[in-house]
DNA sequence: TTGTACGCGTTATCAG
DNA sequence: CTGATAACGCGTACAA
């Protein structure tokens, strides 16, 4: 444990008061050019420097907003936090990220962290393990506002950004079907997320909409990750129930099938056709290029943040909002029934 | 501004001291229960909170590092701060992270943004932009130690995790070589990285060794990211100084060419073959996969965790050390060479 | 069991 | 120009 030099060291070093120590570090024009010049020199030999701590504690402003994400090893939350990056930035306000790594005891602990940094307001999209119910409303009670993105905690009053994934999702399915797929399946999400659940309503609303017959098959749960598409679709593979066409989760999932599809000898979209979401930068340039949808992410850090400092530098606090933003069905190969024509 | 309750507060709506009722608050059991009761039913009736900076400044510890890196939109720095994540939770730290976006001046606010959290320690890769010297060397001689990694600053006094960036370099180049590839070109990076440099200075050392020719056209700088590449290979399509291989400085510069290959109707490896550097999970991924060094970048995030908590809980202060981890070429379909056999 | 007083590091106010 | 002192919010010896 080290002894930081203080201006109480540096006064007692030359046996003036503290208060003229501060005046002369602070650059102020009452204060002797001669002492002031002792007291900076002795500043420097001391290593001395100002305790942030101490400082905001007076302030009581930190011009800080914290941010919580998930994971960031897929590009789709990177590319929020640009977003939000750019408005805070804006703002003048400052940004400190955490990473729950789908922990909710993880996501605890960041909230605690930034919560003990004195940030002004929070960002966060949930773990997929659940929510931290209680944290969220305590903060929040305590005077710092939060803002939900993408994975939103709906029992909680706060302003939220969305997208319409269950439109989305339904329009996905509707695309398959008109392609002219028969058997269609779904590779759903963690069971406890808001879109996994509006995705896969989608989903169903379609095929029910259309007639198609929905059974037990016809909805895996697979994950978040890469390696859980993987794994269903091998699933499928051995059993030998292969669908014409997956509508996935999201990219990752997706990816993760067109890896078990290749690796089985069967070829995409002309044995299994692939649709994900949340469009990653990947899929535009795996091979073949995998349909997708696309959220505006740029957009909704934007919308988050700008939704936040509303929150934080208005008063009275306006009502919260939500805010649902638009996604875009981008077509490509790995969706084109080779069949049909 | 908002107004928050103290236990001042507290104390004068009941009439009692402050120091009772922090006893009462702290739940020790030297306090009358009805007192205690009284004063905990008051506390929530004013929604109080103890305030975190108070707290702090009384302890001087923070129990926290700071990460600053220049993006994660890229999967390179995410998985480095995985392993960062992994060592710092085990060490029962918390880890706030920064992104500089590749701008100095962005980098300068982040550092000082950490520092005023009190951070007891800082793990950076810096900026393309170049290097805020002496603030890293103000923050060091503040107390507050600081690991390089991936991207380093050779000036500072410090502890540094890098790779054999010249090594894996001249391999990778001497791949190609030994493929009888003849015409090898090499896409470079931001001047002012020392990776750059050491990457450079491998490809030509390489191409020294076999007697092979380096002129103007040979080294072309690219930069960082995707884009970068594309124009750097698109440039040369129009100029029809097509090489046979080309070294790029990373991954996405690789895909960037690709990119422009195909979109000018060329193959690859068949016409252009392509080397890239720092292995990303999309380099499996795309047709055709590509050769590349593949960074340990768990590792380095667990190796420069473990060299800064050595520096902040070691005393006396350990020396500081450069650890060197080991790259490896993998080498895939986009560096074959399709007429040699 | 409770209250007083001080310390943490700094700035600001006021009196000298 | 300078020094003493209060204030920021909390914990905690020590005295009552």
């Amino acid at each position: 444990m080290k002894k930081y030099s203080t201006i109480k060291d540096i006064a007692n070093a030359l046996n003036i008061s503290t208060a003229t120590v501060s005046r002369a570090l602070s650059g102020r024009c009452d204060v002797n050019p001669e002492t002031k010049k002792l007291v900076i020199e002795e500043a420097k030999r001391q290593n001395y420097r100002p305790n942030p701590i101490a400082l905001r504690l007076q302030n009581n402003r930190s011009n800080t907003i914290g941010l919580v994400v998930p994971e960031f090893k897929s590009s789709f939350f990177p590319m929020i936090i640009a977003g939000i990056q750019k408005v805070v930035d804006e703002a003048g306000f400052q940004l400190l990220i955490t990473e729950s790594q789908e922990s909710m005891e993880v996501e605890r602990r960041n909230l605690k962290l930034l919560e003990s940094n004195m940030v002004e307001g929070i960002l966060i999209s949930i773990t997929r393990d659940g929510e931290n119910l209680d944290l969220y409303q305590d903060i929040i009670d305590g005077g710092i506002p939060i803002v939900f993105f993408n994975r939103v905690c709906s029992s909680v009053n706060a302003s939220k950004v969305v997208i319409d994934d269950y439109k989305r999702a339904f329009f996905a399915t509707e695309h398959l079907i008109y392609s002219g797929f028969k058997k269609i399946y779904h590779f759903t999400g963690p069971d406890k997320l808001i879109v996994t659940l509006e995705r896969k309503r989608g989903f169903v609303d379609a095929m029910k909409k259309h007639h198609f017959n929905i059974n037990d098959n016809s909805i895996t749960t697979a994950g978040v990750l890469m390696d859980k598409g993987y794994s269903a679709m091998q699933r499928l593979i051995e059993k030998n129930d292969i669908p014409e066409a997956v509508f996935c989760f999201n990219d990752p999932i997706a990816l993760g099938a067109l890896k078990a599809i290749k690796e089985a000898g069967l070829r995409c979209p002309e044995d299994v056709a692939l649709v994900g979401f949340s469009e990653t930068e990947i899929a535009q340039l795996v091979d073949p290029p995998l349909t997708s949808v696309e959220q505006p992410t740029f957009e909704m850090g934007e919308t988050a943040a700008r939704l936040l400092l509303k929150q934080i530098n208005e008063t009275p606090t306006p009502e919260v909002e939500t805010v649902c933003l638009l996604a875009k069905l981008n077509i490509r190969k790995s969706s084109i029934n080779t069949h049909k024509g």
